[in-house]
DNA sequence: CGATCTAGAATGTATAGACATCTAGATATT
DNA sequence: AATATCTAGATGTCTATACATTCTAGATCG
């Protein structure tokens, strides 16, 4: 079980896991408990915590203990964050049409969101995303090399979600952020959009189940035929007071 | 300053103020630098900073030091915060310029939204979000009369997140479509836009506790002023696994 | 029997160090 | 001049301990 060098990461693997094999409300091992079943100090042992807290995976209260949250594993959206997912929500057959497929370095950006250095060898993957022959995205991926190295990469369909779970990597958290703007020309070509007409762009970065990231991705919508929805779950983060 | 008991807290909030006051890239103080400034130990500062980390308001890189993030937390579209509250994350302040405060008809849309029929009465509110003085999203909200009538609004202003909870209804789900568009002369007025500029729209229909609705909104962002930013979970899907 | 008190357990906050790892610049070497 | 090495500073991880605060349940008392 203790594949990483750092113990709090460990220990929160653990916990995950608990997590997962138990229901909402649910009494988790006590600081106490972790530090004899780990053999490591208070300090370390919260540290772990302190992690599954932040994702809401678990909540502690004061004086009684640490509990499974009340919404676990955060179900929060109802987003998939897969395309082949969302389009077979909608009823639609997504397909995809290779552009680029091979070994890059990574931007600063990309470093960023992998949690490498800029420059680092990492593997790309662009393609022009379908739903029933219809163009509708531009998606480029970047993956780090030792995970594209896991995968049995099937790129005229593939979904690269599929692929990763096939791999023993569960995506299990999303960071995005979407923007928008007008369609650079290169865009028009591929998505047979007019001139003067809007993308929406995303920038999504995927992690597993470990929180290690799976994918940097950069992905331009036609506005005029993709929109976004989700049902939303307030976080209640407590930033200030 | 120290008005809070807690000391990390304190100094969390020192960070913010510096922070909301930096640009983007700014290096900040470092836990030497703190621990000196406030007379603590390091783990208390770092306690402090972590806060800021996990609200995204800064990055911490081993061996540099500790940053302004590159993009101050948009909006968590995973969170239906309200404008205020994601503006003051962004360290700049709300206000509203207001266009329409009147009693409406409930448009199609509308209706299917708050679950009324087409005609019915409703009350309508139509407002320029702005930040730090600068016009971010125009913001048309439909509100059932009876929940408008409970509220004590203050439309220059006001929160109406704060207004929905004074009132008794906490917002606890929301749905959210998101697409784009070129903007509208009447938008590029308002939001002080040039002609071809792009916006993003977002419609918007938030539920109390109870599962009842409590508004429906239509907003025009401006695009390159505005980003949504979002943290995302899986479907679980019981098949597998 | 019911109300109160109390001891224990659990988390929250804070200290003072120790060593590891990474970065960037300065210095030395070739 | 280019390369290699060193070093100071910064964050990352971890220990061992102390006391504060809150909650629960059992013991005690009226």
């Amino acid at each position: 079980m203790g594949t990483n060098q750092v113990i709090y990461l460990d220990i929160a693997a653990h916990l995950r896991d608990v997590v997962a094999k138990s229901n909402q409300g649910d009494l988790l091992p006590s600081d106490a408990e972790l530090c004899e079943l780990f053999g490591v100090s208070r300090m370390t042992a919260r540290q772990a915590v302190q992690l599954l807290v932040n994702e809401h995976l678990v909540e502690r209260r004061r004086g009684r203990g640490t509990f499974v949250a009340k919404r676990p594993v955060p179900r929060a959206l109802g987003s998939p964050l897969s395309f082949t997912e969302s389009m077979r929500q909608r009823g639609l057959v997504a397909s995809s049409r290779p552009l680029e497929s091979r070994p890059a370095e990574a931007t600063e950006d990309d470093a960023t969101a992998l949690d490498t250095k800029a420059g680092d060898p990492v593997f790309l993957m662009e393609r022009v995303r379908l739903a029933d022959g219809v163009p509708m995205a531009i998606e480029r991926a970047i993956l780090p090399t030792d995970i594209a190295a896991e995968l049995d990469l099937d790129f005229g369909s593939g979904s690269l979600h599929a692929a990763f779970e096939a791999a023993g990597h569960v995506p299990s958290k999303a960071h995005a952020e979407v923007g928008a703007r007008l369609s650079t020309e290169w865009e028009q070509e591929h998505l047979e959009l007019d001139p003067g007409t809007v993308v929406i762009t995303e920038e999504r970065t995927i992690f597993d189940q470990d929180g290690r990231p799976l994918e940097h991705t950069l992905t331009v919508y036609a506005a005029d035929r993709y929109s976004f929805s989700a049902v939303l779950y307030p976080h209640e983060e407590e930033s200030n007071r």
